[in-house]
DNA sequence: CTGGTTGCAAAGAGTTTGCAAACGT
DNA sequence: ACGTTTGCAAACTCTTTGCAACCAG
């Protein structure tokens, strides 16, 4: 899917360096220490997720710290917020790849994206035929990943044996 | 779209009601008012809407017995419940319409469906491009509805004026 | 220095829950 | 009568805001 390497967040998180620089906003430690954090990170965070990982840097962040960088972070166009009806919003760090939709677990929450080049052509064909301006779209398939699946699979089967 | 009356509507409070009286639970006035404003609508509404409609009607119900009515309903299967990522749910009656995308205008929050049968093909294949156990999807196309977009058009026009 | 940032605590929005009183069957 | 539902208020979760102390340029 992405090459192994985070060649990408890296250069995102630069690229982040260089837009405080260009507004002469200051490049403080704990804002920096979460840009990294989610600029170089494969998954979608939750605040809860950045969190932890920052207290697992050994960083102790406020709350309310978290949140206002990451309003910079999607103010600079680099992160973008998703809420997949979980109740609380994660952040996707805009990799180089192409617009995509989300393959969400309904068990564990993970996140996987998905190409969505056959999509790409319907969806302003679409907004047209009702007026619409489109602005930007979501595709989601909510289910279960591939480890929970196989794992519900294992838990009726277990459930339906003869006692 | 739909027929100008709500026979849809209609019967599917009917159905409701043969639910609760299936599982013997009481009609009660409140649920069977917010029942007949959530099913019987065409729009999508929030909370905040279906109270306010109760209070249209001279009612006053607690939000609490809002919020327990409605997970009835949604476990009836009647209704299915929607986070459009505004910070608040909406909730939208099951017309037999069938599988369908939302149009979600980002400045009046005003939801229009749209029919996602060239999708339908696509998204199983996907799922299991990624070993994915399909349950549900979303397709929504966030931007401005007609009437904003000729406001904003508008607007614009305004503010690009010599002046 | 000076303006932006931080941490804390308090406030805010939406939603859920505990409980006694009221209700439907 | 019985179990369910109601309304209220308190609790809860995620997020935002006010403010004094702090830090980067």
């Amino acid at each position: 899917m992405f090459p192994d390497d985070n060649a990408s967040g890296r250069e995102l998180l630069e690229r982040f360096r260089s837009w405080l620089q260009e507004r002469h906003l200051p490049a403080t430690r704990p804002r920096d220490m979460i840009a990294a954090i989610v600029l170089t990170s494969r998954e979608h965070l939750s605040v809860d997720g950045i969190q932890r990982r920052l207290r697992e840097d050994g960083a102790s962040i406020g709350l309310a710290t978290i949140y206002r960088s990451l309003d910079t972070l999607v103010e600079s166009g680099l992160v973008r917020a998703h809420d997949f009806g979980e109740g609380f919003r994660r952040f996707e760090p805009m990799h180089a790849s192409a617009q995509h939709g989300h393959l969400v677990c309904s068990r564990c929450g993970q996140v996987t994206e998905f190409s969505t080049d056959r999509f790409e052509r319907l969806l302003p064909i679409v907004s047209d035929e009702h007026g619409f301006q489109h602005h930007r779209h979501r595709v989601e398939i909510h289910g279960l990943c591939r480890v929970c699946r196989d794992a519900d699979i294992s838990a009726v089967a277990r459930a339906g044996r003869p006692r």
